[in-house]
DNA sequence: CTGAAAGCGCTTACAG
DNA sequence: CTGAAAGCGCTTACAG
């Protein structure tokens, strides 16, 4: 059914040296007729190496496997799809699977990817591995670039963002206009954490003489369902005018509290949130949040997953980006 | 690095041919002691077979590949997050490649999975492919499970869902709850065409003696934002009370094309939506819309495309699935 | 300008 | 109960 490349040669008239040659472009050496015959004649039998047997001899599979907690999440699925782009662009083949978040799952997952030899591992994850084999960003001498907000050791840096000026800003604008009391819904220890936009809440009120109250500040799960029944406790208070959010994902959820509440959203409580996931720009009334500049970052980070596998022993540098607000 | 066969055969104090028969569960010949001693020291090593030397003697990737026109489109992602679930489960590993849509991309992606030897392919399409060598849905022998409403010939059989019999329970009831100008948003010939829908409204405005009003009837693109303008342009006759869309994408921009004249939804005007997206449970106020069973549309496909892969010769029913309303 | 031969790391039929 | 050998379909150093 299909062909070999020793049965290609044969109706070209040449060896499969040859044939392998021309294919892989070092076939400068070759007649132009002979190139033109060789290419004709696998163009005419739709006829590709077999892909096994090249990557056998080659040793590079083309593949490259994401790790992601939940391919639901915004955040990482928004980059996914990007970095998909650019990626498959370049000639790779990737692939995604969910880890649910656990370290056991994780490692699970390198094993697995590393059993077909993927080229780069690119796992986004909340967990600090413990485990001594994963040295040096990579497993088994594959690569892993890390989405983590810089807890795991790096090989390849990590990328942050410019989160507590971005969250300093929305909360001074906040303050100016006039909100006394602020509610914070942010997550708890169970997965990711934001400290650096918890802190730049806690200054601003601070800073600007505002109460901390801790009955308006709710730590939680990291779901919109989560988010819903934070703000639902922080509405209790009826002088609360504006929620900050550490996630749009909690914003969300909070947005539809505050609206089940028959509360209205933004004229009685103003609710901010914090990435730009594409659902928010949905939601009527619109609900403000900080823009995390998606396309750059899933630029840097394909960008760092090509170098890491081209040189997989050089150190890479760590990569600030700006929030849009 | 990597350690070979060979070599766990001889720390093992064995031949090759044992460690393979033994990993491949065909060491049923072998002692026990050898059997643990062998597995001993694979599990030491963490070793696994060179994933292209041992597909290239099997024949087997394990590769399946998805192919579809945006990753973003909420139906079709939602099934391929739960199909991907169930076949990595199975022992398979899956990648998605977005095809844009158009049918030469389409081919050129048949052609890349092709050539990384997946066992199967499934497809998102709204293209009836013309291309002669898609002969009773496979490409160059590989399987091929097509996700089309059913135009293009299928080996593997179509999922379909009972649209008319839902649409017209929903037009049903809006009508008896005295809805007497109802708009219509459905999609236009470009993408994915939905003509069960369309006839079930068509068929309750005329069983009913409601009038059929072209001006409120608008034929669209297949997004939000055409949702959205297509929304505000039926607004515009002050008689209608609700908008019957073929699709939640399209729901979804009508819902906030209504918040944006200063509409109430659902009080002013009522949306209904088809199929169920995530989405839509997190607007305000929720808006209905007719529930595509995901969770067995995604198992039905699973199952075709196991068959596919041991039988693929082997013709598939057609399966038909209910809606909820 | 071209090809024969070795080798990549496995699996499997075969022999003992 | 176990292993030597052939072969999967390529690529690449080497020889001419």
């Amino acid at each position: 059914m299909k062909l070999t490349m020793k049965e290609i040669a044969d109706l070209a008239g040449v060896s499969k040296t040859t044939v392998s040659q021309i294919l892989n472009d070092k076939g400068e050496r070759f007649s132009e007729e002979t190139r033109q015959r060789v290419l004709k004649i696998v163009e005419d039998y739709r006829y590709a190496p077999n892909y096994f047997a090249s990557n056998l001899v080659k040793n590079k599979s083309g593949l490259i496997g994401i790790i992601v907690p939940s391919i639901k999440e915004p955040f990482a699925s928004t980059l996914i799809t990007k970095i998909q782009a650019n990626l498959t662009e370049a000639g790779f083949h990737l692939m995604t699977i969910e880890s649910s978040g656990e370290e056991r799952e994780e490692i699970a997952l390198f094993e697995r990817y590393c059993q077909i030899s993927v080229e780069a591992i690119l796992c986004f994850t909340a967990t600090k591995f413990s485990e001594k084999f994963i040295e040096k960003s990579c497993y088994h001498g594959i690569p892993i670039v890390f989405v983590d907000q810089g807890i795991n050791e790096s090989q390849y840096g990590h990328v942050y963002l410019n989160e507590y000026d971005t969250v300093r800003k929305a909360m001074d604008d906040l303050i100016q206009k006039k909100h006394q009391t602020i509610g914070l819904i942010k997550e708890n220890q169970e997965s990711y954490t934001f400290p650096n936009r918890t802190k730049a809440y806690f200054d601003a009120l601070n800073e600007n003489h505002l109460v901390v109250d801790p009955s308006i500040i709710v730590e939680t799960d990291f779901s919109i369902d989560a988010g819903y029944h934070a703000a639902k406790q922080i509405a209790q208070n009826p002088n609360v005018s504006a929620i900050f959010c550490c996630d749009d994902t909690l914003a969300l959820g909070g947005y539809q509290g505050i609206y089940d509440l028959g509360l209205k959203v933004n004229e009685d409580i103003e609710i901010i949130g914090f990435d730009g996931i594409e659902m928010l720009q949905h939601v009527r009334p619109q609900i403000r949040t900080l823009q995390t500049p998606f396309t750059e970052f899933a630029n840097v980070l394909s960008e760092k997953i090509l170098q890491a596998i081209n040189s997989p022993n050089q150190k890479q540098e760590d990569c600030y980006l700006k929030m849009i607000f």
